[in-house]
RNA sequence: GCCGAGGUAGCUCAGUCGGUAGAGCACUAGACUGAAAAUCUGGGUGUCGGCGGUCCGAUUCCGUCCCUCGGCA
C-alpha cells in the first residue's frame, strides 16, 4: 500500500495562492482542500477573501463553509476531517492541492499530532475560573510537569492551559506524548510549494485589498452576521478585519482606523506566517506567484511520478 | 495681541531635584504537537522644538524665538 500524494500550497495572506490553486487544479485536473481556519466558517466571506460560487464552481473545494460561527473547531478535528479526503483522492487518482495558510493545520495534516486527550471544556472553564481568581497556572504547571514549564514561558497561559489539561486527563505529562509522537507521521507523500512576494510588492497588495474588502462590504457581512444572532464574542470574529469591523460597528473606532488597525494586523500575520514557513516546513520549495507555469510542472512531475517506496 | 497648557522614539505619552532617557503600540528576529487570522519570547530604533546664556557638564535651570492646542479679545 503506497501512500497517496498530497501537493501543499501554501505562503504568507496575499501572495496570491488562491488564483495559483485554481490554475493548477484546473492544469492538473485536481481538487482543492481548503487550508484556512477561517474560511471553514459559514458567512465569512470578504475578510477571509474566500474563494467565490464561480471559482468552486469550476474546480471541486473541500472545507469551505462548513462550520457555524458558534463551532468549535482545532488542528485535530482538521487533521479529520482533511486526511480522508486526501486518502479518498488519491484512490480516485485525483490530485489533492491543500491551499490554504494556516501553517498548523497544514503541518498536522503531513506531521499528526500525539493521540492524547483532546480538549475539555468542563476543565478548561475551571482553570479559567481559577485564573480570574489569581491562582498562577504557570507555578502550578512547574510543580506538577517541570520539564514543560520550563520550556513555556509563564505568560503564554494557551499552551500552560493546554499542558494542564493533558496531565488531568491522560495522567502523563504532555512532554511525554510530545516525545513519543515526535511529528514523525507520514502519512502522505508530500510536496510543499510556498508562494511569497518581495516586501516592495506586498506592501502595496496588502493595503489594496484591506481597503477594498472595506469597500466591498466587509461592514455589512459583519453587521448580517450579527443581526442573524451570532455573538460577536465567537471565535471567529476575533479575526483580522472582523475583530476591527466589531469595534467599529460598536462606534468605539472610526472607518479609517478599523481599516488601518486591519492593515497593520495582517503585515503581522503575514511576517508570523513566513516565520512558521521557515521554521516548520524545511522542504518546502519557494516561488513568485508569476511563476505559475514552473510551478504546475513541479505539480505534475509530482503526481504523475511512482511512489518512491 | 493677551493668558494658560504643551513640543522627548514611527505613534501616544512617562521621566530626568543638572551627570546624554523609558513604557505601550508600531518595527524587527524568533518560538509554536487539539484556541494557530490564536498565544508567546528576545531586540530600543532618539539633535529630548531652534538659538543663546549659566555651569566641569543642560533634555532638565534662565533668556529668546518658532510651532501646536485651549480660553479671552
Amino acid at each position: 500500500m503506497t501512500r497517496p500524494p498530497l501537493a501543499i500550497l501554501t505562503g504568507p495572506t496575499g501572495a496570491g495562492k488562491s488564483d495559483l490553486a485554481l490554475a493548477a487544479a484546473l492544469a492538473l485536473g485536481g481538487e482543492i482542500i481548503n487550508a484556512d481556519s477561517l474560511a471553514l466558517y459559514r458567512g465569512f466571506d470578504i475578510g477571509t477573501a474566500k474563494p467565490g460560487p464561480e471559482d468552486r464552481a469550476r474546480v471541486p473545494h473541500h472545507l469551505i463553509d462548513v462550520l457555524d460561527p458558534d463551532q468549535d473547531f482545532d488542528a485535530a478535528a482538521y487533521l479529520r476531517a482533511a486526511r480522508p479526503l486526501v486518502e479518498r483522492l488519491g484512490r480516485e487518482g485525483r490530485p489533492a492541492l491543500a491551499v490554504g495558510g494556516t501553517g498548523f493545520y497544514l503541518r498536522s495534516l503531513t506531521a499528526g499530532l500525539f493521540e492524547g486527550p483532546g480538549r475539555d471544556e468542563a476543565f478548561r472553564a475551571r482553570l479559567a475560573g481559577e485564573a480570574s481568581a489569581g491562582v498562577d497556572l504557570y507555578a502550578r504547571l512547574a510543580a506538577l510537569d517541570p520539564e514543560t514549564a520550563a520550556r513555556l514561558a509563564p505568560a503564554d497561559r494557551v499552551r500552560i492551559e493546554r499542558a494542564l489539561e493533558v496531565l488531568h486527563v491522560s495522567g502523563r505529562p504532555i512532554s511525554q506524548w510530545q516525545r513519543e509522537h515526535a511529528l514523525a507521521e507520514r502519512p502522505f507523500r508530500t510536496l510543499s510549494v510556498i508562494v511569497d512576494r518581495p516586501p516592495e510588492e506586498m506592501a502595496g497588495r496588502l493595503e489594496r485589498r484591506t481597503r477594498l474588502m472595506f469597500e466591498r462590504g466587509l461592514p455589512a457581512e459583519v453587521e448580517g452576521l450579527l443581526a442573524a444572532g451570532w455573538s460577536p464574542d465567537l471565535k471567529p470574529f476575533g479575526a483580522i478585519g472582523y475583530k476591527e469591523t466589531v469595534e467599529y460597528l460598536r462606534g468605539r473606532i472610526s472607518l479609517a482606523e478599523a481599516v488601518d488597525k486591519t492593515l497593520t494586523a495582517t503585515r503581522r500575520y503575514a511576517k508570523r506566517q513566513r516565520t512558521w514557513f521557515r521554521g516548520q516546513m524545511p522542504g518546502a520549495r519557494w516561488f513568485h506567484p508569476d511563476q505559475a507555469d514552473e510551478i504546475v510542472g513541479l505539480l505534475r512531475d509530482f503526481f504523475g511520478s511512482a511512489p518512491a517506496e
